[in-house]
DNA sequence: CATCTAATTTTGATTATTCAAACTATTATG
DNA sequence: CATAATAGTTTGAATAATCAAAATTAGATG
């Protein structure tokens, strides 16, 4: 069995994997996504190296064999089905479910999953719109534009957030900018860094490039 | 915090000063309980000492402190907690839950925990019939007879079953005699160590007084 | 090309938890 | 009461994960 910190390694390569695809991760990320210095993973990559998990080049960087994305995404399922169930049947607020799922995560018996997945019906996407990989360790590829970069004054839907931090999500939340609403940007300026959203029956709101660049958005 | 290996210590103990109220547990009890060599034990008990969780006497036992046993009910109460969660609302078997709420009593917050009280309507014991701790740390004290001891020819109600292992409990459930069901002890025999049981609508169903004694009723 | 910088790796320690095996009390017993 | 048996403690070592700080390397820059 993998330890808790083994499978923390693992998501979070996969994660940062996902952000600069094809790349090797470097150590300096890994460690900033782990909350470790940068020694410290130097150490722990070289282990999972030993154990097949990673592929490790010396100065050059990581990324996961076959066998640790299997695993990752394993932990990814675990953590977003725990999320879906805890906002969907527990009620909690969609913000506060990630740190909450990052325990679960490492608890839950594959058994209990199972159970989970069944009674939320076999959900394809979690709270946040992140998709939800399969018990055979398939993810769905989505490639989904931004607001930072759809087509102006075309009618589209919110249908992924990028950024977990709970001060974010719970500014996303009082816009109205949640999954499954539909908006239509507005303007967009380069010089003022703005992008003005439009939401059916509310105010205009207007956000940072950076800001709409975490919020993904699908045709309709 | 307290981590996942003192948490379990401390719900160790608690338990086993449950089966002997009053006297300090012994090193070799303990380190039964906990799968351990007796010297790990001794190890552990002075770190938990250091702590102020728990009161030491070299060669004599330990006991939990008023701190340690609040922090031992408050683990006990996310595993009990778990396991009716886990029967009643995904479904699993009884028999299997112990082990699933073995990992999960740790990963809990008070937040989620509370929420699964709330879902469950605030339940007062587990789906072995074990009472549940209060948030505040308190305990039910119940004093219930077992179908060992309890009157012969007497309508009682099974209220709670004392052992954990899947293998008893899915018997118990075969025969029957699952907390909630009314029975009636027939004959009792010293010699034979025989418990005759009968369930209203079933054959009797004989027990060894061992595995009677483990089966505790409440008088109607 | 020599050097500076930023990233990475190494080294030596630390903490938590555990074990095996040697040692030491206590208790019971003849 | 001397001693055997039992329970408990100590010691020395191991593993996992981490850090601080020194050493190294690969590029980038003048």
């Amino acid at each position: 069995m993998a330890s808790i910190t083994v499978e923390n390694y693992l998501k979070q390569l996969y994660l940062e994997q996902q952000n600069a695809p094809g790349d090797l991760v470097s150590m300096g990320r890994l460690a900033n996504a782990m909350g470790v210095v940068p020694g410290t993973v130097t150490t722990m990559v070289k282990a999972l190296a030993d154990s097949g998990l990673v592929a490790y080049e010396p100065r050059g960087g990581v990324k996961l064999t076959r066998g640790g994305e299997q695993l990752a995404l394993h932990v990814l399922r675990r953590h977003r089905l725990v999320e879906s169930f805890l906002v969907k049947v527990l009620g909690l607020d969609w913000s506060e479910v990630h740190t909450e799922a990052d325990e679960l995560e490492h608890a839950i018996s594959d058994k209990v999953l199972e159970k989970i997945d069944e009674y939320l019906g076999r959900p394809s996407v979690d709270p946040h719109g992140d998709p939800i990989p399969t018990a055979k360790g398939k993810l769905a590829e989505t490639h989904l534009e931004s607001l930072a970069d759809c087509p102006l004054g075309r009618s589209v839907r919110i249908a992924r957030v990028l950024d977990q931090e709970p001060a974010f999500l719970q500014f996303v939340d009082r816009c109205g900018l949640i999954p499954g609403v539909n908006v239509k940007v507005d303007t967009r300026d380069v010089q003022s860094d703005a992008v003005a959203v439009r939401i059916h029956g509310r105010p205009v709101v207007t956000l940072g490039t950076a800001a709409a660049a975490k919020i993904l958005v699908e045709k309709l």
